[in-house]
DNA sequence: GGGTATATGTTCTCTGCGGGAACATTTTAA
DNA sequence: TTAAAATGTTCCCGCAGAGAACATATACCC
């Protein structure tokens, strides 16, 4: 039995997919709302920018940019400033910097603490709750948690117009991007975090995995800064979690579940896993052993090639920019450096002698409230003019 | 030595990456160039379609519509037909059509053969020209090839009008979309086989790897077709090739080199493979080791089951809506539906009960002649007007 | 066979948006 | 003080799609 392997003739083709019908027409006003975004988009990841750098950027008319800088401006997203001494010829030309007043909540639900932040528009941390729990919270601990502390920060900083909510949690999340299908740790199950939150809050809820809003942080405001194609790694207490950036866009599955390397197989024989599998990375390089080893020499240097060979497997899947290591996998990889390295160039399948880039994650605890702002931020970065913000 | 956990401030940002910087700015033709593309692509995809078909499927104006069909039958891309009878009140539709003297040619240079096609803008193949091997080609064989073989098909076929060329090669192939890499099989390094075909034939050139553009002919018109997140493997005589699509795109890697999954680990004590590491996919896994276990039921289960596993391993990583398997993993698998369903099934992490969709490629000898053709394609569907036709 | 309802093609006008020229403003340099 | 340079502002133009009005082609009903 083979393939069809017929003539030139093509069979008919009844349903055309989505993705290959004719794409939704486009209007003149989504010529507006893309040259908004442009504008939103690079004072939000670039900060402060002149007019006149803009209107490079874009390629667009002085004129053009006066109109929509304005019209930014009415919608309290952006002020306009005179601009700093330069000392170069010609009239100064006038500073856009997004307004800090502009605001997203980010909730991190974890096994041993819960934690909402305020992240403004620019990507700063401007306020942060946490409180320790002793027991792994339940949904309705989370959900409460989120409302008191949003109350207090809402009586901290009254002029704080919000755009939306994330959701950082450690587990799968499905591709609705509201619905905890199961975290483990958490003791989560088919849990409907978004429409809970909903309940409280007046915005938009965007749920999604901790690992992915990791590296969408990183990728922002830190180590993978614009870099396209990243690989991350992080290692926790509840494990690996991982996450892909493929050409600039989060890897996210049909499920939503992507990007979940800590069960990658790099054992044949390894050991059992809690997934239900063998030799799975998150067994074979936990904390536990990381600890265990910490005064065994052999033993760590074991590890450390443990996660080379992981780095060298997924380099030849995704040949990646950069790969990045976050919590305990970013230790191991700056206290052997030179050994990953080694070990990755030895076992990569590369064509040519360049080396892999691995760089370590560097928002520390930072970068789940700024992954989880910006999953709440990109609706606002599409469509500055489309989407509301309300007081929190 | 932690991660920077620092308090509330960020970085400054000196530089702003591309991706992030104010996208180069719309203006009122990029909205007729983004409706013209949607038409074409349309009917590229969904064949025949009628005018009303259009308005509804991109919410334009009946008036566009016919603007946007008008424009492109002048450039020659479709034909406008009566409408045929459908029983349907009212002034029927006109049909839309693409001119199948649209074409693109699409080259394959293999172990064993030289092949190049005509393929109509519709995904019919309409000329072929084949020549067995004895040794691999050289470049210049497969320049030469294609030469004569294009003079052939341009004799056959006058009224040709050609918007580029395609090469699918077995190997590595830059992300400049012109350079050969690496070859084994074709004993080719560093060959820049597009500037070579550049010298012989008027029009653009894409090389790429065949499994890339098998993938993407099987999603254009084959299996997968518009699912949006797939992993491919193809088994051949050159080993196994790999490729995906992750939310629509092609996973291209940052140089070019990504989806290799014939080299991802698959057993940690394995044999060695030809890249120089153990226990990859197509060392444990190969036509030879097939062969031999073609009567030997346990030996050929176990080969089963070593596909199961690679796929179990690529679903927790890519989470596919499919995955799809060519060559002589699609014959094993077809030989053990069962078992490797089964299997997978134990190994896939899912929180669900769900299986992960598996299917078999069905374009056979046509493959690698569409996605060639399909990549030849890809600029005139994104800028009809933009992108000239010539005579072959 | 003729009239009506329905759907579509065609034409014309209107609106929104970006481009660009001309002019105003603000800085540096001579 | 004047000139040059760069930018902001204003006003007008052209392009593209929306939509109304009208023309055309089919099915259905009598």
């Amino acid at each position: 039995m083979t393939e069809d392997a017929t003539g030139t003739d093509m069979p008919a083709q009844p349903e055309v997919p989505a993705r290959m019908a004719a794409a939704r027409g486009s209007r003149n006003d989504h010529t507006r709302r893309h040259n908004l975004s442009s504008l939103v988009t690079a004072v939000h990841y670039g900060g402060p920018l002149t007019r006149a750098q803009l209107t490079r950027d874009t390629g667009l008319n002085r004129s053009t940019i006066g109109g929509l800088v304005t019209e930014l401006a009415e919608l309290g997203l952006v002020i306009e400033d005179a601009a700093a001494e330069t000392g170069a010829v010609g009239r100064p030309s006038l500073i856009v910097r997004p307004r800090v007043d502009v605001a997203a909540l980010a909730l991190h639900p974890d096994v041993d603490a819960l934690e909402l932040g305020a992240v403004a528009i620019d990507g700063t941390v401007v306020a942060r709750r946490r409180t320790s729990v002793d027991a792994p919270p339940t949904p309705a601990d989370a959900v409460a948690f989120a409302r008191e502390a949003a109350r207090d920060i809402a009586a901290e900083m009254p002029g704080l117009r919000v755009v939306g909510a994330g959701a950082a949690v450690p587990g799968l999340v499905a591709i609705d991007g509201s619905t905890v299908v199961a975290a483990p740790h958490l003791g989560w199950r088919d849990v409907d975090l978004g429409a809970a939150l909903a309940e409280v809050f007046d915005f938009p809820i965007a749920v999604g995995n901790d690992a992915n809003m990791g590296l969408r942080a990183e990728w922002s405001f830190g180590s993978a800064r614009g870099v396209d194609t990243v690989v991350y790694l992080n290692g926790s207490a509840s494990g690996i979690g991982g996450a892909a950036l493929v050409g600039g866009r989060m890897l996210r599955g049909g499920r939503g579940y992507g990007g979940e390397f800590g069960h990658m197989m790099i054992r044949s024989d390894g050991d059992r896993c809690s997934c239900g599998r063998s030799g799975c990375l998150e067994t074979e390089l936990n904390a536990h052993r990381l600890d265990a080893a910490a005064h065994d020499a052999p033993a760590f240097d074991a590890l450390a090639s443990t996660l080379a060979t992981a780095i060298a497997n997924l380099e030849c899947a995704f040949d990646p920019d950069l790969v990045l290591l976050g919590g305990y996998l970013g230790a191991l990889f700056d206290a052997r450096r030179d050994l990953v390295a080694a070990r990755v160039r030895e076992l990569a399948f590369r064509p040519d002698a360049e080396d892999v880039a691995i760089a370590r994650a560097r928002l520390g605890r930072n970068r789940l409230l700024i992954g989880a702002a910006e999953r709440a931020f990109a609706p606002l970065l599409e469509d500055p003019a489309g989407v509301p913000l309300v007081a929190l």
